[in-house]
DNA sequence: CTTTCTCTGTTTTGTC
DNA sequence: GGACAAAACAGAGAAA
DNA sequence: CTTTCTCTGTTTTGTC
DNA sequence: GGACAAAACAGAGAAA
């Protein structure tokens, strides 16, 4: 995929557009040479969410993830062992001396007009990573099954990752006793951090439904530096989860905290899952009405995978054949992903629940992701860890994210840049 | 109060001794070539508590403070620009050549064989810190003063330290949005940190008794940047706080977290502080056993502090007197401070009520100091902000205290030694 | 001796 | 810069 | 444009 | 070293 690979690119995204039934004309201009017409037809089909079934807006496909990705890989802070596409790496990374290559595509997809940047960078790469590939792209062959895929959510709500790590925290750390004596000694004691045997290694777990369902798995201790949160392992506090948790549907009505970041998420992608999470149900709902919603969960999802360590199982084979290629078989997502693992984990962008919980007293927040909470719990100690030490800068940071950004425009601490006080 | 003053505290120390009523030999020896006998009147001195009124062993007051005095302005952390005692450090200071003026003080006050530091080493500083001088030392003059204020309790336990600030801090962040909304906002939008007039600043202020013992003005927002807590000022979480630290003098008998506190402290002050306060509470039930005892407390105490900022009240001349010169006139204290405006905090010692409590689900911790419950937090989140940036080395730490001593015995990082990650 | 963690008097930092 | 309070430090010290 | 803060796919770190 | 999961990063992006 290489500056060459160009025009076949643009082939395929005039198919893809064409496959999508959008009317979309190919204009093979660059923004800033765009009509009022252009930029208005433009603007019409990025708010229009319903005519693009995936989401699949070809600036965000093709054309804003090499823009993303060829500044990621040409960035001084682009260091990393493993870079995140290595054909574009290879292509514009920072060894590539040629940098014309890349500029042009850039300014095509991120056009320097403001009014442009704002409109294209609603899009640039919020659905769509470097190395996700349109699952029409990925494998040329598969368009049947796509379709076929349009029928049925392909996660089921009820499953649980494998991952997840049984270990409730705060929950035990009524009496500081307890927690510095036993519990620290015990983990001084030696290495004696023993997980409960998780299914990840055995080979086709096949657990069962109902009490995965029921067991309350979570990871409270998303916390960073968790020697006391690990070995502490008591599980008398599982009513306070189960109340925060239960029904996290409800949520949106209640319009607690968890709301807001349901608005904060795209809103197209939002919609589509919303749509099809409702056809599901009363698809559900219509099938079986008095048999125990509990077991019925599973009942349809024969086509299992056989990968080492993954035990997700689906409703159509074709999701199967997705989900073996690392791409997320739930409707509008489509998503490829660089590692089989990740997919686990990444179900949970599809389902409702938020079983990470603020341990600070109060705060009703609530999380998917353990690093979300860890960010969050900084607003509450006001801690500032990320500190630039640039000589004369010094500037500090609550959130990584914002540290990223300074060094990336500074070009601060390019090298060493750790983190800091803060607490 | 150089070397060549030696033999006046020894004299001074032979008075001290005398006046206690405690028949001990002064003997102008060193620890290493005290006999059996001497050793074990030693321990028995100090394992006798009760003989002592004034918890004043001679070799604390005048001997380890010395040698913890001189040790601290010769180590090379000590680079404050103002020294703990301007005496000692003009005298043993770092700027001072002459070590051995200190060797041999700290030797013989310190003795080099193991079982004798540890018997010192439990006196060590505990109870006298290097500028705290004894009343009967600060000014010879007093005697009289200092055995009538045997009599009675200096402070009410029921008077509020008027530096308290009354922010609470948790309470108010139900809502993540009400946070980042408002309050940011209002943070942001320029320098708005008004606090609720400070009593401080007025002179004697003469703050009713009872309506300052009713309202719990407290501090929960210990924590450190706390921009947002500080905007924060909300009042209708009260009753969770009153519950956590409503009968602070109960917590004994619940053997609630707070409790292996009190065993931490100096087993000999928290004996005579108990003792104390008995004494002084059978005397007010005596006095006063209908009045209601909200408005008794302060009765009693007519003679007010007139100093700028300070409106502490005492039941007696003398305690007021030597409240004046930052001497704390509690029983079996005693302690001189650095500054006037510390007796207000230092008062706290001396009380009950532990109004911070630990933000953190389900830990009922509470706590006198902000610090100690911000060190505290860090229990939670695993944070261990303290790095030693001598390269090779690279240990981190959760507590100040223990950087401190690492930086003290290794020499590392003496110069810029910062903090860093954790969370 | 060690490590973990709280207490507190003084110093440093941050804000006006 | 100065005044002032908040935060942090640097010890002591308790507990295991 | 800014700042604050959450989401999440990939990379780095830490542990056995 | 290698395997693996936990933690962190580095972006995107929403909101004001």
């Amino acid at each position: 995929m290489t500056y060459a690979d160009y025009p076949k690119i643009e082939s395929e995204a005039k198919l893809l557009a064409k496959e999508q039934g959008i009317g979309y004309i190919w204009k093979n201009v660059k923004f800033r040479e765009a009509n009022e017409e252009d930029q208005e037809r433009t603007r019409a089909a990025i708010e229009d969410e319903q005519v693009m079934p995936m989401n699949s807006d070809w600036t965000v496909k093709l054309g804003i993830n090499l823009c993303y990705t060829a500044n990621l890989s040409k960035s001084s802070l682009y260091s990393k062992q493993m870079p995140y596409n290595p054909v574009i790496y290879k292509a514009f990374g920072r060894n590539s001396t040629g940098n014309t290559p890349v500029k042009p595509k850039a300014t095509r997809r991120c056009p320097g007009r403001q009014k442009k940047i704002v409109v294209a960078g609603r899009w640039c790469g919020k659905v769509w990573m470097s190395n996700q590939v349109h699952p029409y792209l990925a494998h040329k062959k598969e368009t049947q099954e796509q379709e076929q895929t349009e029928e049925l959510y392909a996660f089921d709500t009820d499953q649980k990752p494998l991952i997840e790590i049984d270990i409730s925290h705060s929950s035990g750390l009524s009496s500081r006793r307890n927690l510095s004596g036993s519990n620290l000694a015990a983990n001084n004691s030696g290495k004696k951090r023993k997980r409960p045997s998780k299914m990840a290694k055995s080979q086709k777990p096949l657990y069962s439904t109902i009490a995965d369902r029921n067991s309350k798995t979570e990871d409270v201790s998303a916390i960073p530096a968790s020697p006391l949160g690990r070995t502490l392992r008591s599980s008398h506090l599982r009513h306070n989860d189960s109340s925060s948790q239960g029904k996290s549907s409800l949520k949106n009505e209640l319009g607690g905290p968890g709301t807001h970041v349901k608005k904060r998420s795209s809103k197209s992608e939002e919609l589509k899952n919303k749509l099809a999470s409702k056809k599901e149900s009363i698809k559900r709902k219509a099938k079986n009405t008095r048999t125990a919603s509990l077991a019925v969960k599973r009942k349809e999802e024969e086509y299992t995978c056989d990968i080492e360590g993954c035990s997700m199982s689906f409703s159509t084979k074709q999701d199967l054949a997705l989900h073996k290629r690392d791409i997320c078989p739930v409707k509008g997502c489509g998503k490829k992903f660089f590692s089989h693992k990740y997919l686990v984990q990444h179900r949970k962008v599809h389902m409702d629940d938020r079983p990470l919980v603020c341990p600070w007293k109060g705060c009703k927040m609530t999380f998917k992701w353990p690093w979300a909470r860890t960010e969050h719990i900084r607003v509450h100690t006001g801690d500032r860890p990320y500190v630039c030490w640039e000589s004369g800068c010094g500037q500090t940071f609550r959130f990584v994210s914002d540290f990223s950004r300074h060094k990336r425009k500074t070009g601060h601490s390019a090298k060493k840049g750790r983190r800091r006080p803060g607490l």
